[in-house]
DNA sequence: AAAATAATTTGAACCGGTTCAATTTTCCTG
DNA sequence: CAGGAAAATTGAACCGGTTCAAATTATTTT
């Protein structure tokens, strides 16, 4: 049906290993059978089988990348970043999501392994758990780089200063006042979203203040958690003056719950979210995380280290988050 | 490094074809063997390769899919769709993006062939020149869905009745009593648009009325584009009572560049989109379009035609539109 | 024009699996 | 316990490429 090497060297005549090296530019051959090869190979179509030539290469040309949820604005801009850059290198990409599972996330990768990626892009659910998987790779020194570093494992990883976001957006809600702060976090697996809620807590008692247990929520993803986020506020007796959420999208839930309430941010509450995802219509105050460019520096690393050999050293590449201040959070005099 | 079937094969002394046929769950093997070659593969940790299986059984239980861009809400939610179905029967999605631009697309495509996908999904540009990459899938009989049908092309395909929806904005906006009404439409390259655009007219005109071409805005894809056809709107000295938006991301554009402005919606215009996307916060009356269901619907079609072999007679299926009315369509009285 | 050298081309082995006809082993039966 | 059938195992070919030492052909050199 496909037409193969084989057929391509029974229709001229001429060895497989000689379509073979013209086709892949080797030298050593007269420019009249370079021209035979080729021109046969574009009469005919021939497509060579990567498979087979990954089979034998021991390259496929291929990266897998583990994300959560492709849905996530989030993933969506890192993994558009990670394509861009795969494409540059003429490298295609596997899109595998844990689903915020992490057997899944085993499954994923091990399934990558199994098709022979050239290399692993994670970004990895935190949990008590294990990191085996992930140290595997480094043990099987398959190139591969992190969303975000792991502890004890040396590998490449590229991420954001989370701490210092969170530490911004508290030190900018204290500037404006604010001494009851609450904070929707997001699921535990997210590295991110600890950082944050560390930093803000480091924050407020370094100035003597606590982020009381009742203002703090958790679990905290989709617009939908963020609504709900939303509601118990405004079903308390007593509010904090200012939230700040995990990320931008459940900080979208939280403005959907108030205006449908007939309240206002930031009236009624001042409002901080992470990301600066671009369908943002509300003039949040926010903090620009990078992403797309991380996506592209992931990328970057990792074929760094798919080239470079086993003896590349690890890359760590840290992004600044830096602090978009719009109008969703009030100034406070007390 | 990485352990094969002809390591396992000298490891218990028995042939690789025994190995594999222990591994592939075929019978005629005794339990004893059986278990030894388990125990070995266990012990040992053997992943078989599935390049090498992929090469010899013609599956490599991989399917490509082809989008214009992750990063839209429509795209990311079928994406999650496809790779939920695609992983409950053990298969891997390669990610591939043709960031609107139709030669990209053809690579992309033909990257997919030469790596053996056993299945294809693919979202195409509809553009002037030529659908012949996709009618070359069919005459190479790859198993293949599209978005969206080809003019005279008789393949499997998944869509959305887009130019009914396109009526039912219309005649929403008409039954409203708005007779001044605009279009922002997205990319010539959207079939989606065209439809909505069409249908609009046909209605329009059905009632003696018409699309008035200062109204009607093109190439309006990204929330940037929203936003511009806004300031246009806003810039006019006459402006039509309400604008029919090609989906919800330009909506929200159109919403911010308004809101910006101290203008409402829908008081200064009313607005209806397309796709009813989860990050809405805004009460816009739109029509929902169920994406994740036509993404399992355009994996399982896929599967169907990959394990149907050859002769599957091809399936259509659409999905229908559904106006969800908010408030952002103002009723006005002549 | 023969010998030496350089330029091309080729054939066989290999990558790691699957497949299936052929062979070997085991089990029954008379 | 020989002989035949059934069960288990094996070996070789194949999938479609790449690689490289060896063979062939062309070009110089003397």
């Amino acid at each position: 049906m496909k037409l193969t090497i084989n057929d391509l060297a029974k229709m001229t005549g001429l060895a497989k290993s000689t379509i073979s090296g013209v086709l892949n530019n080797k030298d050593g051959f007269s420019e009249k059978t370079r021209q035979k090869v080729l021109e046969a190979a574009e009469q005919y179509g021939y497509v060579p089988n990567e498979i087979a030539r990954g089979l034998s290469t021991k390259y496929t040309k291929t990266i897998g990348l583990v994300i959560k949820d492709i849905t996530n604005p989030f993933y969506s801009k890192l993994t558009k970043g990670v394509q861009e850059v795969a494409g540059e290198y003429g490298y295609t990409v596997f899109l595998c999501s844990s689903f915020e599972d992490h057997r899944t996330e085993k499954e994923q990768i091990q399934a990558m392994l199994s098709r022979r990626v050239d290399g692993l892009i994670v970004a990895p659910l935190l949990e008590e758990v294990t990191f085996d998987h992930l140290f595997d790779l480094k043990a099987k020194s398959v190139p591969f780089v992190l969303l975000g570093s792991v502890p004890g494992l040396d590998s490449s990883y590229v991420e954001f200063d989370d701490y210092d976001g969170g530490r911004q957006v508290t030190e900018h809600l204290l500037e404006r006042g604010h001494r009851s702060i609450g904070f929707a976090a997001g699921l535990p697996t997210s590295r991110a979203s600890r950082e944050r809620l560390r930093a803000c807590r480091d924050v407020l008692s370094a100035h003597g203040l606590a982020l009381r247990a009742e203002f703090t929520f958790e679990g905290a993803q989709e617009l939908a958690d963020g609504v709900e986020v939303g509601r118990k506020l405004i079903a308390m007796k007593e509010r904090p003056s200012a939230l700040i959420c995990f990320d931008d999208v459940v900080a979208l839930g939280v403005v959907k719950a108030f205006q449908s309430e007939g309240l206002r941010i930031p009236e009624d509450l001042s409002l901080i979210g992470f990301d600066d995802i671009d369908l943002m219509i509300f003039p949040l105050t926010t903090v620009s995380i990078p992403t797309y460019e991380a996506g592209k520096a992931l990328a970057r690393t990792l074929f760094g280290q798919i080239f470079g050999g086993p003896d590349t050293p690890a890359q760590r590449i840290v992004f600044d988050e830096k602090l978009v201040v719009r109008q969703s959070v009030l100034t406070v005099t007390n």
